[in-house]
DNA sequence: TATCAGTTTAGAATGATTCTAAAGTGTTGA
DNA sequence: TCAACACTTTAGAATCATTCTAAACTGATA
């Protein structure tokens, strides 16, 4: 609880209440997929009550910060992941189904960039069926 | 035009003035990404006025019949491809930039696929920055 | 502890997409 | 040929994730 005062501080994000309890729950270890909905799902379960609103805030205030990853794997949700370093995912949208593969991955026979540009990331998507 | 009348026949699509307009456009032999907005606006240029309700349902019924792909990049709009085959983009959301790249591209490292689940597909999504 | 910038929140607004239901049209069998 | 009907188009309303607004609240600071 005072670490994640401190974590939020060296984050330069001022540790409110709401602030505390979804750090608490995002970064408690475990790897998570989450959108603002099943986030504030999640939260409810624990007697949490923020707004969405803030659910939304927060969400975005981590992620300009480095502390989630953002995912577009669906058109009409966004997931942020807890898990901010190099890996891809295996996903089925029809099952909800969502796992990191934090192998490490090599992409081969890519062709040269175009002029003027660079990669950013290079993001792998596998597409499940039942 | 009586080739794309054929052309909506055979995949099971009545060929009404609509449909054919957006086929002709659509399957000119150039390789397009468009969204329903881009698709509207470019028929609008060639005087055609054609609902926005059509133009999504017309785009999903092309989809259906596996005359489209479809691709989700980003988190507010979603991408058609007349590209159907296997291949990958190289994409930049900030400024619209999305590419086709044809040639094969290998992925190497994979995990094995989760129990019960087969692979469908693999996306690479190559993010490119100015 | 007063002050103030930063934060939370309810509720309105936005915008892509889908839905509804009524009017229009392509197809087909007689 | 053409009536009959299933399929299609469309305007406008509805949906829904997300963002915005602006007022109340709170953490930090001296
Ligand atoms: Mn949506
Ligand atoms: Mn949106
Ligand atoms: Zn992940
Ligand atoms: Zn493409």
């Amino acid at each position: 609880m005072n670490d994640i005062k401190q974590f939020l501080r060296s984050n330069a994000l001022r540790p409110t209440k709401q602030r505390i309890i979804i750090a608490g729950y995002l970064f408690d270890g475990t790897n998570k997929h989450v959108t603002a909905e099943s986030l504030s799902t999640e939260l409810a379960k624990r007697k949490h009550t923020i707004s969405l609103a803030t659910i939304y805030n927060t969400l975005h205030d981590f992620y300009e910060n480095g502390l989630l990853k953002k995912l577009t794997l669906s058109a009409d949700r966004v997931y942020f992941d807890t898990n901010t370093g190099d890996h891809h995912h295996f996903y089925s949208e029809k099952e909800q189904f969502l796992i990191d593969i934090n192998k490490k991955i090599k992409v081969n026979g890519l062709p040269k960039t175009p002029k003027n540009k660079k990669i950013n990331k290079i993001e792998v998507i596998v597409h499940l069926d039942k």
